[in-house]
DNA sequence: CCATAACCTGACCAACCGGTCAACAAGAAA
DNA sequence: TTTCTTGTTGACCGGTTGGTCAGGTTATGG
């Protein structure tokens, strides 16, 4: 009773082999670095001949280069959940709550993003001085009007989002030791829970916002 | 009036041309990854030879542990400054101004050391198991003492332990990051005092310390 | 059905890398 | 000084890597 294969057009051949290259490419230059890939390694992963990636990505880092923006762009989004917020509580509770949430699912992008900012940025760094740069520069004017209208405490807004990103993506980027220190086990759903609220009710008591 | 350059000794030799390669491995091994990295690279860093290099460390992988334990002693010393603290304010006040320090004078072994944990630490794994594992737990203790001591928040020890590296750590490793954000000028001396008074305000308010 | 363009891939290559080695230089011990 | 051990280095090598390419296959538009 298998549906006889319906023979692929060429713009789904084109997304689902890109898709298939572009993951398998981000788990590998999470594990091994950009300098420890191997593009023969994620063709594998990828389950296509070498010479396909070269196909799709004409050099190794132009595929890196994809994978670092696909980050980026996730980033982004979850970064919104900050705006339209009444106060710290709901924004920078909200914000927390995505940036853990990404964490969990896409610790090998964090962890490419850390490696790339690590190494000085080759890649990306107009995005930092463009895109972060702004973004960076709003919500420290956000975190300012909360603090004049007597929500929060007057802390410093660029440390305050340098702790935020710090304490959430430390749970990807550092997920194999969080990993060992938990007996060689992955964190459970409720102690993913634990630890969302743990960082909030620190951080929300931190910047005097409970 | 330059004295004459006495011949050097043996000892002195041998300690003089590791130190060179390993600092000069420390910094190839930070901007680079270990895979990016090259043993060519650190030795014209370190003005070598770089069959000489081979001569004081067999492999590039001896090399690369020898680094990585470096910097585990240093990150070891530094949390001994938890030890002796009456409660929260002193001990995690000292621990974050000790740990801020290193991120600022060894921020590419601090680099070094997160690359390996990011890659799934598969030269210091015995040390997490064991070292890292021990004293977390001795920490976590302590921690909890001082919240049965009412000295603080009953926070989650564990979680306030990964909040105190991610942060801490995240100026070393997030650097560039920073820099960029900080008009593409490294942080001044002012501004690391704001930083360090900024990361300890949050975090002992965040525990219920002040 | 045909022609065209997109897709696929085994085989290949130049460049580079970690590591070796033989020959030599220099400090230490006698 | 002589002898022995340690330090030094240019040249070399096998293996790997990113990237190429010619020739084939497959979808698509006419």
């Amino acid at each position: 009773m298998t549906q006889t294969a319906r023979p692929l057009r060429r713009i789904e051949i084109r997304q689902q082999n890109e898709t298939l290259i572009l993951q398998a490419a981000e788990k590998v230059f999470a594990e091994a670095g950009f300098g420890g890939a191997t593009m023969q390694l994620i063709a594998d992963l990828a389950g296509l001949p070498k010479a396909n990636l070269h196909y799709y990505f004409a050099t190794k880092e132009e595929l890196y280069r994809k994978v670092v923006q696909q980050i980026f762009e996730i980033w982004l989004q979850a970064a919104q959940s900050m705006d339209n917020a009444p106060g710290p509580v709901e924004g920078i509770g909200a914000y927390i709550d995505a940036k853990m949430e990404i964490s969990r699912r896409h610790a090998d992008g964090s962890k490419v993003w850390a490696s790339e900012v690590m190494h000085g940025a080759p890649v990306i760094q107009d995005y930092l001085e463009t895109t972060l740069r702004d973004w960076t520069a709003g919500r420290v004017s956000l975190i300012q009007r909360w603090i004049d209208e007597g929500k929060m405490a007057p802390v410093n807004p660029e440390h305050l989002l340098y702790m935020l990103w710090a304490t959430t993506q430390h749970y990807a980027d550092f997920g194999h030791q969080i990993e060992t220190l938990n007996g060689g086990k992955a964190l459970s759903e409720a102690q993913w829970r634990a630890a969302k609220d743990s960082v909030k009710s620190m951080i929300l008591r931190g910047i005097g916002a409970l």
